[in-house]
RNA sequence: GAGCCGCUAGCUCAGAUGGUAGAGCAACGCCCUUUUAAGGCGUGGGCCCCGGGUUCGAAUCCCGGGCGGCUCACCA
């Protein structure tokens, strides 16, 4: 008889005629003595017979995926955190009042199982329930069994559901949190110690990028979400920390897509006495051989492409990569008119404003960027782009500087860091005038990271690399969002 | 911020040209002690995203709004 109520006013009565049974929906005292997967590898090679004859028993606790009904029996599916194991439950063996409670048991609900290990006619490992317990009563039913949960905004929303009904989801959150070990054991291999530097900052620097701000009460002072933590990283490399490195959190206040969250992780690590070149080649390490531990190969596929990760990765200056990609001639780089009427011609709009640097750098993104889906290091930017890295030797205009691409995308940044006070002052100072000449990305002056550098910085290489790109890379996801756990969404009500 | 697409039962989806809402799974009742998308018989379930409008009549057409996805712009 059905009943003209919902299916969670259903399962809130089941839970009041568990308690009238006397069962507590919500206990805590269960232990699981085992978990699925251990389960299944010590029984991997056992069958039936053998496994009939060592009597094995196992304790198990988990959610209940599925349920198949025999009236006096029943076949579940429960989950945990290793894996899914078959549980066969009988009357017989229960006994009737212990059945009675079961048959109150639903899809969802988190039970704890302990009986026999065996394996069916199917040949499927199972457990045989000598006793079966409600550990967590569920009163919100699942998505469905065979479709799943598809909803794109439910699974941003729901992140809990989406986990637990898709396991692909899941393996690309195990491989997140793999990678970023995996980030740490190479850097600890190479002694770069591991720091935190501060989130809330009042001068948001280290990048060009409009940060979030927030108001500290008992100061009574303004401070930012960190945009970057470099500044902060350099300070210690000029106490003496000489390799360090922070994996955290950055905040950038600008638009949402498919590779930007307004909150982002990144690492960004600092060696003493390197250089840029030196960083290019540990880049290559690190990030093959993490792929070569996520993906068992080099050669990996990302959203169709294939993509090769075996070091060496070719290295290109920006210039000749403008020359090769466009039809852009000599000029445009020691002439910012020839620079601005070629953006012109490529239908870039560029602001009266733009330095020449900046102009160049359009220029490239524009037409050669999106060519470049083999990892390949760009190097030698503009130096008016990247006010903290050190002057080529050679070349003035230009700076010791790489960005590492893949799929057209930028995965690392890096440079030797300007290490001269005076030239740093000059480069802020630079920046200021861009900013009050409108552009609200341009640096802010910060006198005390002058004032570190004043002291002394070691010849240093820098570099960056966003952890959300590189996962999205290694586990071809195509969206940001599949990378994050709770990426920002608008608030579902508004 | 702009353009395109989507929003119907708990989930996955149908609902040409406007006629008052359907399926599968899930749920509920009965049968069933080796099933695995178990099976059989039966039953209930809907602010059709929200608000206006057109119409005798709107899930459907029009206008406005919300949320999401993709593309573009900005960025990492």
């Amino acid at each position: 008889m059905a009943e003209k109520i919902s299916e969670f006013e259903q399962r809130v009565n089941k839970l009041e005629e568990l308690r009238q049974m006397g069962v507590n929906p919500y206990p805590n005292d269960f232990i699981a003595t085992d978990a699925a997967k251990k389960i299944i590898d010590l029984c991997a090679g056992l069958d039936k017979e053998t496994l009939e004859a060592k009597n094995e028993t196992a304790g198990l606790a988990g959610r209940i995926m599925a349920f198949r009904d025999f009236g006096k029996a029943s076949f579940l599916h429960i989950q945990d955190r290793t894996g899914r194991m078959q549980v066969y439950v009988r009357k017989d063996l229960i006994g009737e009042d212990a059945y009675k409670i079961f048959r109150n048991f639903d899809v969802g609900d988190i039970i704890g199982v302990e009986g026999k290990v065996f394996r069916t006619k199917t040949n499927e490992l199972t457990i045989e329930a000598k006793e079966i317990r409600l550990l967590a009563k569920s009163i919100q039913p699942l998505p469905e069994k065979w479709h799943g949960l598809t909803d794109v905004e439910t699974r941003y929303r729901q992140r809990y559901l989406d986990l637990i009904t898709n396991s692909e989801v899941k393996n690309v959150f195990v491989k997140r949190t793999r990678i970023i070990q995996l980030i740490r054991e190479f850097l600890n291999k190479r002694d770069f110690m591991e720091v935190e530097t501060p989130m809330m900052q009042s001068i948001p620097g280290g990048a060009a990028a409009r940060p979030f701000k927030t108001h500290h009460n008992a100061l009574d002072i303004d401070l930012f979400l960190r945009i970057a933590p470099e500044l902060y990283l350099k300070r210690l490399v000029i106490g003496g920390f000489e390799r360090v490195y922070e994996i955290n959190r950055n905040f950038r206040n600008e638009g949402i897509s498919t590779q930007h969250n307004p909150e982002f992780t990144m690492l960004e690590f600092y060696q003493a006495y390197a250089t840029f070149e030196d960083l290019m080649t540990l880049t290559e390490e690190m990030i093959s051989s993490i792929a070569m531990e996520i993906c068992t190969t080099l050669q990996i596929e990302y959203q169709g492409q294939k993509i090769d990760l075996t070091p060496p990765w070719p290295r290109i200056s920006v210039k000749d990569a403008i020359l090769k990609y466009s039809d852009a001639e000599e000029g445009i780089f020691t002439d910012k008119k020839k620079a601005f009427a070629f953006a012109k011609k490529l239908k870039l709009d560029i602001p009266e404003a733009f330095s020449h640097g900046k102009i160049l750098l359009e220029i490239f993104e524009k037409a050669a960027e999106p060519k470049f889906i083999q990892p390949t290091f760009i190097t030698h930017y503009p130096l008016d782009v990247s006010p903290l890295s050190r002057k080529n030797e050679k070349d003035p205009s230009i700076v010791d500087r790489f960005e590492l691409l893949v799929c057209g995308r930028e995965i690392a940044n890096a440079f030797s860091e300007l290490n001269d006070p005076i030239d740093q002052q000059e480069r802020f100072r630079q920046q200021v005038l861009e900013r009050a000449a409108g552009d609200t990305e341009a640096h802010i002056m910060d006198e005390d990271f002058v004032r570190a550098l004043e002291y002394g910085m070691p010849p240093t290489a820098g570099e960056g690399i966003g952890i959300d790109r590189l996962v999205m890379l290694l586990t071809n996801s195509a969206s940001i969002r599949d990378v994050i756990l709770f990426p920002q969404l608008r608030p579902e009500k508004a």
